[in-house]
DNA sequence: CGTTCTCGCGCG
DNA sequence: AAAGCGCGCGAGAACG
C-alpha cells in the first residue's frame, strides 16, 4: 500500500527573533502566534487555515475534517520542510493552546533532511531551483512573510499603532505563499527517496536530542557578558583615541588595515598569526597598541556567550543546536551557539577557578593570572554547558577515528597491526620520518610532525600544504623535512595510496556505465537517475549529484578523465561543479564511515537509556541521573562496541564523567 | 533599510 | 606520481 502523506507548513509571528534565539526558544515564546497553516492531504489541493479563523480543535474538526482525520490516522506520515520547526510549533501552540491531538515523532518526516541526504541544499528555494521542480518558492510572498512575521518597528520603538502588519492584501499574499510552499515541498518529497529505515532511526534520534536540549549556567553567562561589555568598551575607547576616531572598534578589519598602512607599516592581513609576527618587529608605539588590542579582543569564542544567552529558554535549556546530515558525508553540523567549535586548543587547563572568578567578578585576579577577562572567558566557554540538577554528563570520544577507519578501509596492514597492538601511530610516523627507533620518540616536536603526517597525508596532501598545516599547528619545520615526511608516508602506506587510484577509477567507471555496480573493496558505486551513489560498509549511501566524467588537467598539468559533480560549496554556499580526485573521495568515505560508527553508537546508547545531548563528530555527550562509576563504565562499553559491518576496524574509546562540560 | 559577500576564527 | 577534507558564526563592507 502506498504511504499516505499529510504535508504541513506554518507561518508564524513573534516578538522573539527566530534567527538569534533558535526554534526552541521561539516556539516556547509567549508572544509567538500562528498566522496560518497550509496543508495537503495526499494529492488533494492544498488548503489553508487563516489568522482570523477559530483555531480551537472543536472548530477545526468541523471545518477541516480531512486534516484532523489525517492527523488522527496512524497510517499518515506528517511531513514538513525543516520538520523540527513544525513539530515545535505544533506541540507548543496547537496542542497546548488549542487542544489539537498530539502526533508522535515516529509519524513525522522532514523534506529538508531528505534533501540533505541526497547531498542537495536544505533551503527549499535553492533545491527546487536546482531540481527544476514545477513548483518554485514564491519569493515575493517570502518578502511579505518576513515583514509580517515580526513586530513593526514603530510599535517596537514607540509602542505606536498595530503590533504587526495585517493589511488584507498582505494577508492574502501570505496565504498564497504558504500554499505554494506546501505544494513545492510535496513535489520535492515525491521526487526524493525516503530515508532508509536505519537512517530514519538516526534522524528521529536527532530530533529527540534537539528537543531535549542541554542546560546552561546562566549565572556564568551573565557575568561573562558583563566582562565582555566592559572590556570591549575599554578597548574601543583606546582604539578611538589612538587613531583619532578613524577606527572606533577592534572589529573594523578594513579600517585598521588602512590606518596601520597610513602609519607607514606594511600588513598583509589581520589574521592573528600575521599580527603576532608583526609584533615581533620594531613598530611605532600607536601601531603596536592597536595590533595588541585587536589580538586580545579578536576572539570568535566570546561571541558564544551571547549566542548561549539568546538561545536559552527561561529554564536555561538550549534546544535545536544540531543539524542532521548537514555535511555531504552525513556528519552533523552545529547551529546557533555552535557547540561544534567551542575552544579546546591552547586553553588554561583548569576552568573551575576561572568560572568562580568570573561569577564573583574578580577582574583583578583574572587580569593577573590570565591576562584579562576576555582571555580567561575563552578557557571556560565549554563550562557553560552543565548537567541538569542531580545529573552528570558522560562524555566519550573516539581516538583518531578517521586514521583508524582509513587503515581499515584500505587494508593498510602495518597501520592495522599497530592500532590493534596499541602502538602509538604518531610515534610510528615520527620514527620513520626521523629514522629513530620508535622507543626513543617522546611527546614533542618529532611526534607532533608524525601526528600531522598520520592525520593528513592519507588523503593526498602535498608538501606545501603539509608545511602550512604544520605551521598552523605551531610546528615549524624545513621544506626538506616536509618533503621527506610526505614521501615516506606514501612509501610506507602503499595500501592507502593504491586506494586513491582505485576508488577514483571505480567511481569514474560507474559514471561511464550507468546502472552497473562497480566495486572497490568495501565500497561500491552506482549511477542511477541523477545521482552517483557511494554505498558504504554500513549500507548507507552517499550521494553525488549530476556526476560527469571529462578530461581535465591535474594541478601538475597532466590531462586525465576526471569525475565532477554539483555540490553546495561548504564555505561560500554557492552551487558549483566540483572536480574530484582519489584523495577527496577517500576522505569523504572515511569521514562518512566514522560518522556511521558514531551514529550506530548513539542509537545503542539511546537504547541503553542514556539521554544524549550532543555529538561533536568524534565525541558524544550524554546525561544521566548520578549513578556513579558503573554508569560511566557502561557508557564506555556500549559506545565502544563495533557494529557488525565494521568488524576488524580498530576503534578505541575514552570516556569521563563530570557535572560540567570541558575538554 | 535588509540581504549577500568576504574575512577571520573556532572545531572535528 | 599525487590535490587533505568537513562544517558555522560574527562583523564589516558592499550591494540593492
Amino acid at each position: 500500500m502506498r504511504l499516505r502523506k499529510l504535508h504541513i507548513d506554518f507561518e508564524t509571528r513573534s516578538e522573539v527573533n527566530l534567527k538569534a534565539c533558535g526554534v526552541g526558544r521561539y516556539a516556547a515564546g509567549e508572544s509567538t502566534e500562528v498566522m496560518c497553516l497550509a496543508y495537503k492531504v495526499d494529492k488533494l489541493p492544498t488548503q489553508i487555515i487563516k489568522l482570523d479563523d477559530d483555531w480551537n480543535i472543536s472548530n477545526i474538526r468541523r471545518k477541516h475534517p480531512r486534516l484532523i482525520g489525517a492527523i488522527e490516522d496512524g497510517s499518515f506520515s506528517v511531513r514538513a520542510h525543516n520538520a523540527f520547526f513544525e513539530q515545535s510549533i505544533y506541540r507548543d501552540i496547537l496542542v497546548k493552546r488549542f487542544g489539537w491531538p498530539e502526533v508522535p515523532l515516529k509519524r513525522w518526516a522532514c523534506t529538508a533532511a531528505k534533501a540533505a541526504v541526497h547531498a542537495l541544499p536544505r533551503k527549499l528555494e535553492t533545491v527546487s531551483k536546482i531540481l527544476g521542480l514545477n513548483h518554485q518558492k514564491d519569493m515575493v510572498g517570502h518578502k511579505v512573510m518576513q515583514k509580517m512575521s515580526k513586530p513593526r518597528s514603530q510599535w517596537l520603538s514607540k509602542g505606536k499603532g498595530d503590533k504587526y502588519f495585517t493589511r488584507p492584501d498582505q494577508l492574502e499574499s501570505l496565504y498564497a505563499y504558504c500554499i505554494t510552499d506546501v505544494d513545492c515541498e510535496a513535489e520535492l518529497d515525491d521526487f526524493l527517496e525516503d530515508l532508509s529505515p536505519h537512517e530514519n532511526e538516526v534522524w528521529m534520534l536527532d530530533q529527540r536530542i534537539n528537543h531535549y536540549g542541554f542546560k546552561v549556567d546562566r549565572d556564568l553567562i551573565r557575568n561573562a557578558l558583563k566582562i565582555i561589555d566592559r572590556e570591549r568598551e575599554q578597548y574601543s575607547e583606546l582604539v578611538s583615541d589612538v587613531t583619532n576616531r578613524e577606527v572606533t572598534s577592534v572589529d573594523q578589519r578594513e579600517r585598521i588595515l588602512q590606518w596601520v598602512r597610513d602609519q607607514g607599516v606594511s600588513l598583509d592581513n589581520m589574521q592573528a598569526d600575521t599580527l603576532r609576527e608583526k609584533l615581533k618587529e620594531k613598530l611605532p608605539h600607536d601601531v603596536r597598541t592597536i595590533l595588541e588590542a585587536r589580538l586580545s579582543l579578536g576572539k570568535a569564542s566570546v561571541a558564544k556567550y551571547l549566542a548561549f544567552n539568546n538561545y536559552a529558554t527561561p529554564d536555561d535549556i538550549i534546544r535545536g543546536t544540531l543539524v542532521y546530515h548537514q555535511a555531504t558525508t552525513g556528519r552533523w553540523a552545529g547551529k546557533g551557539p555552535q557547540p561544534h567549535n567551542l575552544p579546546s586548543r591552547g586553553l588554561f587547563k583548569k576552568q573551575d577557578p576561572i568560572i568562580k572568578a568570573v561569577k564573583e567578578g574578580d577582574l583583578e585576579w583574572l587580569q593577573a593570572v590570565y591576562g584579562g577577562g576576555i582571555n580567561s572567558l575563552v578557557s571556560c566557554a565549554r563550562g557553560v554547558i552543565q548537567a541538569r540538577e542531580g545529573c552528570e554528563l558522560l562524555v566519550g570520544d573516539w581516538a583518531a577515528i578517521e586514521a583508524r577507519v582509513l587503515a581499515w578501509l584500505t587494508g593498510n596492514k602495518p597501520a592495522l597491526t599497530d592500532y590493534h597492538n596499541g602502538v602509538d601511530r604518531y610515534k610510528r610516523q615520527a620514527s620513520l620520518i626521523f629514522s629513530v627507533p620508535i622507543e626513543e620518540i617522546e611527546k614533542g616536536f618529532k611526534r607532533d610532525v608524525g601526528k600531522q603526517a598520520e592525520l593528513g597525508c592519507g588523503y593526498g596532501m602535498g608538501v606545501e600544504k603539509f608545511l602550512a598545516t604544520c605551521l598552523k599547528a605551531g610546528i615549524n619545520l624545513s621544506p626538506e623535512l616536509a618533503t621527506k615526511a610526505v614521501k615516506l608516508y606514501r612509501k610506507n602506506n602503499k595500501a592507502v595510496v593504491d586506494f586513491w587510484g582505485d576508488i577514483n577509477m571505480a567511481a569514474i567507471r560507474a559514471v561511464q556505465r550507468k546502472g552497473t555496480t562497480v566495486k572497490c573493496g568495501l565500497i561500491s558505486w552506482k549511477f542511477e537517475g541523477r545521482f552517483l551513489w557511494c554505498v558504504l560498509p554500513s549500507g548507507r549511501k552517499l550521494a553525488y549529484y549530476d556526476p560527469r566524467v571529462s578530461m581535465a588537467a591535474t594541478p601538475w598539468g597532466e590531462m586525465r578523465p576526471t569525475l565532477s559533480y554539483m555540490t553546495e560549496d561548504s564555505k561560500t554556499h554557492k552551487w558549483v561543479r566540483r572536480r574530484s580526485y582519489g584523495g577527496l573521495l577517500t576522505e569523504n568515505i572515511v569521514q562518512a564511515i566514522a560518522r556511521d560508527i558514531m551514529a550506530a553508537a548513539m542509537l545503542r546508547l539511546d537504547d541503553a537509556g542514556f539521554k544524549l545531548l550532543l555529538t561533536v563528530h568524534d565525541e558524544i555527550v550524554a546525561e544521566v541521573r548520578r549513578i556513579g562509576l558503573l554508569g560511566l563504565q557502561k557508557f564506555e562499553h556500549v559506545m565502544a562496541a563495533t557494529p557488525k559491518w565494521a568488524v576488524g576496524c580498530p576503534i578505541a574509546v575514552e570516556a569521563w564523567a563530570d557535572v560540567r562540560y570541558h575538554k
